[in-house]
DNA sequence: CGACCATTTGATGGGCTTCAAGAGCAGTGG
DNA sequence: CCACTGCTCTTGAAGCCCATCAAATGGTCG
């Protein structure tokens, strides 16, 4: 898997002269909490980070995933899920205090803060895309068509997360997720390579199943350059 | 229903300076469609609008519903929902032919460009959580409690929108959204008076019932000031 | 090897969709 | 005014999909 910048075509250093930190993380680590104060926000270098949150009731919500170049964390207030490192990855992590006071006189180029805020929101409109699908095999099929278009070269597609992490996204369960697999591979759509590795056999047949317009379908055989924001 | 700034607390008015437009739309009149060149967001001024795409198969999927006050259309490229008005609607309208540019001469305030999406993501992080409830009547819960901290002064809430909007949103049948609706009235959770509005009876019932930690259930009794997010 | 965890697969039950029909309400025109 | 029409909303019954319960397989690490 390449990290590469994915979101709008803004791929320079965001912001050089900000004070940032490079952070890293072990599968699993939190970044931060639910509910902290919202001061930094995050962008991927490396690696896979999820944000999750918990109900009552304790089953596990996640809201995100996030490959090299997404951005992550760009909440007002506080946090309003966790971040947590799927794989060992590795964080830029930008101070944003100004961000919440609304100081016009701050002098941040409109550009980079808004594309900041952009790449956030495409993330989160990925996800609801997903989410406006029927059957588990259809989000399923929207789940690795949105990662296979953003964060893959060639007909394999890496899946660092678990399966149990595919379920709490998609909002089923493990078995389900796990049974929808088999028959995405039953029907030759895909194939399983270790736990981790997905090959698209039959791109055409996944996007008519996620049934996303002509959009997808386009994007489908010549290999697309970014997001499908 | 009275429209207020209801997200971040920046409830000046945005930008002045900038070319802006006041449009009106009557219900079920197109705002934008999916598509199109991006070159303006909006904001609600009075009434309700929706945001929608569909899917190959013609099933309609709403990814937001925005009220007084709430930001919409700050898609980047081109936008990938339609907007359509739910009541008759006044939207602000602002050129950002800017925003796409990137170019860091430019010199909006930071604090406004972020604000208005921040107050973007927020919607689509408030559909978020919704979506992330099990069961129809954790769902339908999340929703009412949503809009009834966003958008209402007393016990009564407003839902312009019908019960199929509110299905499309949720994901779910007319048929089960109005057996839900029956379900809650049963355990007085709820009264409803006409089509349109909604009494809470046992607004910890619903807070209970969406399951939100006790971020909701604090905001419940004393009469939140604004947003969940 | 044996313990443990992730994943897969099978069987059963519950919740939502589908199919079907009735009730409520608004608009139109006689 | 009221019948007529069309639409939204509600409610009932049957079927399907997914969650749940249960167990087997495979992979990892001590």
């Amino acid at each position: 898997m390449q990290p590469t910048i994915s979101t709008p075509d803004n791929k320079q250093e965001l912001h050089p002269q900000l004070h940032t930190t490079s952070l890293r993380f072990k599968p699993g680590q939190m970044i931060f909490d639910e509910g902290q104060k919202a001061n930094r926000w995050y962008e991927v270098v490396r690696g896979t980070v999820r944000t999750c949150r918990f109900h009552i009731d304790g089953h596990r919500h996640l809201t995100g995933f996030y490959f090299g170049g997404d951005v992550f964390g760009a909440d007002y207030g506080y946090y309003n899920t966790a971040a947590e490192a799927v794989t060992n990855a590795t964080v830029r992590c930008y101070r944003v205090g100004e961000l919440s006071q609304q100081s016009p006189s701050t002098n941040f180029s409109f550009g980079g803060a808004a594309s900041i805020l952009y790449r956030a929101m495409s993330s989160a409109q990925r996800y609801l895309f997903i989410m406006g699908h029927r059957t588990a095999l259809e989000k399923l099929a929207a789940f690795l068509l949105s990662i296979y278009i953003q964060d893959s070269d060639d007909t394999s597609l890496n899946l660092p997360m678990s399966r149990a992490d595919i379920a709490d996204f998609l909002g089923l369960t493990v078995h389900t997720v796990s049974r929808s697999f088999s028959e995405l591979v039953r029907r030759e759509y895909i194939k399983i390579e270790g736990r981790h590795v997905v090959v698209v056999k039959d791109c055409a047949g996944l996007c008519r199943l996620a049934g996303e317009h002509e959009l997808l379908a386009n994007e489908c055989e010549p290999k697309p350059t970014h997001s499908l924001a």
